[in-house]
DNA sequence: TAGATTGTTAATCGATTAACAATC
DNA sequence: TAGATTGTTAATCGATTAACAATC
């Protein structure tokens, strides 16, 4: 049986699918440059961009610039460079972020009711259309517009709704019980804030992001700075 | 001259610094190993605990967690495993996480004040005393206990309580004037929510969390998977 | 045209994984 | 002792950086 796992090769004759692979730390990249794109458009003569441009302001290399960019599929013209606009709508457009999603959070304590003011999401076609808890206290309240359900409403909401992220910010140790109803109300894609790796199906998409793995490097590299005095 | 840059190699008769260039990853992956420990612990015969163990539970490669505790200048016993309080504390130890910082709130807006509300900063150690702001209608309003001071208070209380760390949380377009009164305030390390790389002197430490490089990578899957039906 | 910039291949670098002798 | 697990070195993998021909 041929090893085709991670496999790079095109085959001769036959289209190459529409995402070829990109690295994840490329993705992780793209909005900074669409940040700077924005800005840069904003300005006297900004229709036209080059890799050194992008560069120097973010402080990275040219080759990574270009070799970035060309995941996305735009094209640019030597001498010239990038087009400010078209390459704009090329990130938007390669990340989702051109058309708006609905999404739901999932437990609204301190974290949870923080990300659904951040206008962050929204600005990325991230929209928060509801909040879910276990907590009594808390169910029918108003947060930021959007009010909060018991937790197993999600079940009627995210079918009828056809919601398929849930943004999850419930204590750690909740984790488990709650990952069932994000799993039956039709959830594919989870962006995880707990710290806990959830036990999902193989084809739902899990995206942690862990404030403590951040909060490490900053207080491991504060130790060596301090120890070094 | 000798190119001594990333240099690994001890000098024989010299004793290594504290702090060998342990790789980020490995740095961020720590807390992760925390959490499952402090849950082991909690467990029946959860004195000892084997790599084997660990890897299980956060699937990951018994080789990775075997190197990333060795940085931490663990030792272990063959064939026991390791000692799971003395690793609790050797993690700890690394990250600074058994001593209490104190730091500063920097932009009171959603983001700044859930994070003032979330338990995980004190959790390890990482102690917000104060909130800062340019807005006139937070300033003197308290918030999860903190008071909300202007900005230019920030050079009085920096030195007066001797704090080094920031997390800042203001609006993007709002760093470059801001920056100032964090390095005249005697601020070593910034957390920076901002998205944008922060202008700072050269012995100040930056740790960026960018919330927008995880949502790019949801996004770009979930579209990948989208597209594949 | 001449020169700057792209697109892409090759070289380098660093992290992860595999393997295995040492050890309790 | 026999066998499981550590500590560490070597092999693999993948991302970053450098180099350069193609191009407008």
């Amino acid at each position: 049986m041929p090893d085709r796992k991670n496999s790079n090769s095109p085959q001769p004759g036959i289209a190459s699918d529409r995402t070829p692979d990109v690295p994840a730390p490329t993705v992780r990249r793209l909005p900074q440059y669409l940040a700077f794109l924005q800005r840069h458009l904003a300005q006297e003569s900004g229709e036209q961009v080059s890799c050194t441009h992008i560069a120097n302001d973010l402080g990275q290399t040219t080759s990574q610039i270009r070799k970035d960019l060309a995941y996305t599929g735009i094209v640019g013209r030597p001498k010239v460079g990038y087009d400010t606009a078209e390459l704009i709508a090329a990130i938007e457009r390669f990340l989702g972020w051109d058309n708006s999603r609905d999404a739901f959070m999932v437990g609204v304590g301190a974290l949870g009711t923080a990300l659904m003011g951040y206008p962050g999401f929204a600005d990325r076609g991230l929209n928060i259309v509801a909040g879910f808890d276990v907590d009594e206290a808390k169910i029918g309240t108003m947060i930021h517009g959007r009010e909060v359900y018991p937790i197993e409403r999600m079940m009627d909401f995210g079918p009828e709704l056809h919601v398929h992220i849930a943004v999850l910010a419930v204590p750690a140790a909740a984790v488990p019980e709650v990952i069932p109803f994000l799993t039956l109300s039709g959830i594919r894609a989870i962006w995880n804030f707990t710290g806990i790796q959830p036990e999902v199906p193989r084809n739902v998409i899990v995206e942690n992001t862990d404030l403590s793995g951040s909060l490490a490097l900053l207080s491991s590299r504060l130790e060596q700075a301090f120890s070094a005095e």
